[in-house]
DNA sequence: AGGTCACATGACTAATAGGTCACATGAGGT
DNA sequence: ACCTCATGTGACCTATTAGTCATGTGACCT
């Protein structure tokens, strides 16, 4: 946790830190970083930088908590009625939101992956553990309630299928942010996640019990 | 390329080398990683390190031309007849292949996956790049023949498909190295990898022809 | 014996890092 | 006018880094 006296800073300047920060974390991982640029880019001395923060892990956290905020800013309709929706649908809004995240924020998008990335990293653990545990439970809950609903097929490895989920998440942000050269949301895109649902989708659903998948 | 003089050297020193510094890799990642670490672990003076390599990328590219020779030993007898076997069957031997490499060579995935991770990295696009293009490449190629044998639906979008195939041959590693504590090759990873292929197959697979799918 | 050449060595350099600290500044209260 | 206290500051400290280089060593050749 950053200190009173960072919070306590005119907005601008806070905000320019962060700014400063952000850059420097998306350019750099979190040892190759350095707070000497930072305070530099930021326009501020680094005796400042240690009235506002106990460390550079102090900082790092603090831009990684901004991050995880903004990307549930984008994800919170969804994850207030989760259950509203089939599951397909819902995945599908889901991989939409993300890829949203993820082309309004490439910089934040960025550092989340640097940190993502090593988990044998302590500040993995210490960062990422918990939320990543917290995803997998999300997902889970879905299948579970989709299964329940009879919308995907009996008898599948529902924690298999959970992490497939995730991973699949991950890769459609990543498929357009260093796959391509398209960086802005379009038409084109929302097709593209529609056909990575369609193959989740036959892969998983129920198409036994005479209810026919629209696979438009 | 290391200098002649490290390929002269007596072999026990040059494994020395080699594994102090698959070790130092594994834990650190190559901005974090520490040529003095390496020279004191491997026993050898740091003059002489540099009478090997002629700078620590130099070491670090060696050892990663080790990795990739090791990961195509795992796959050689596939790569041999890539087209003998249907789509599904080649996936699960590519897959499995993959998991057997990933199992019996932790240090060596660490060291690959952390370089695979920051894709903004100048190695990445250094070592990588070509290799990721010929991945692609080989998983089209793969696809389209299977495309022309009616193995699986017309209209895919075979790149697509094609990368997703990509995340999902690492996805099986990390879901055994990293997610479980399972580390051993086991029977119930093989039929994991099912349940993995079996999603796939279903996704992507031709339902239409009257060739039913084999899900066992 | 003398010379050559490949290899070995560790003290050294210059750069950078994260973090500290003695001191400066300036607004608010009395 | 004086004091207090939160905040600002950059020179400084110690540790570590990648990489260099003058010197040493010993096997082999003539």
């Amino acid at each position: 946790m950053p200190k009173d006296t960072f919070f306590n800073l005119p907005e601008d300047k806070r905000v320019r830190i962060e700014q400063a920060a952000i850059e420097e974390f998306g350019n750099y991982h979190f040892d190759a970083s350095s707070v000497n640029r930072i305070v530099e880019n930021a326009g501020i001395a680094k005796g400042s930088f240690y009235q506002y923060f106990s460390d550079k892990k102090d900082l790092y956290k603090h831009i990684m908590s901004l991050i995880i905020t903004k990307k549930l800013e984008y994800m919170s309709p969804l994850l207030q009625n989760p259950f509203g929706l089939d599951v397909f649908t819902l995945l599908h809004e889901l991989y939409a939101s993300g890829l949203s995240f993820a082309l309004g924020n490439p910089a934040l998008l960025e550092i989340g992956n640097k940190l993502l990335s090593d988990p044998s990293h302590e500040l993995y653990v210490e960062i990422l553990a918990e939320n990543k545990e917290k995803s997998d439970q999300f997902f889970l809950h879905i299948l579970q309630a989709a299964e329940n609903r009879g919308e995907i097929r009996q008898g599948l490895d529902l924690p298999l299928v959970a992490y497939l989920l995730t991973t699949l998440n991950i890769a459609v942000s990543d498929y357009y942010t260093r796959r391509t050269e398209k960086r802005v949301y379009s038409r084109e895109m929302m097709e593209d996640i529609e056909k990575f649902i369609d193959i989740v989708r036959l892969g998983i659903a129920n198409n036994e019990g005479g209810k026919t998948v629209d696979q438009s």
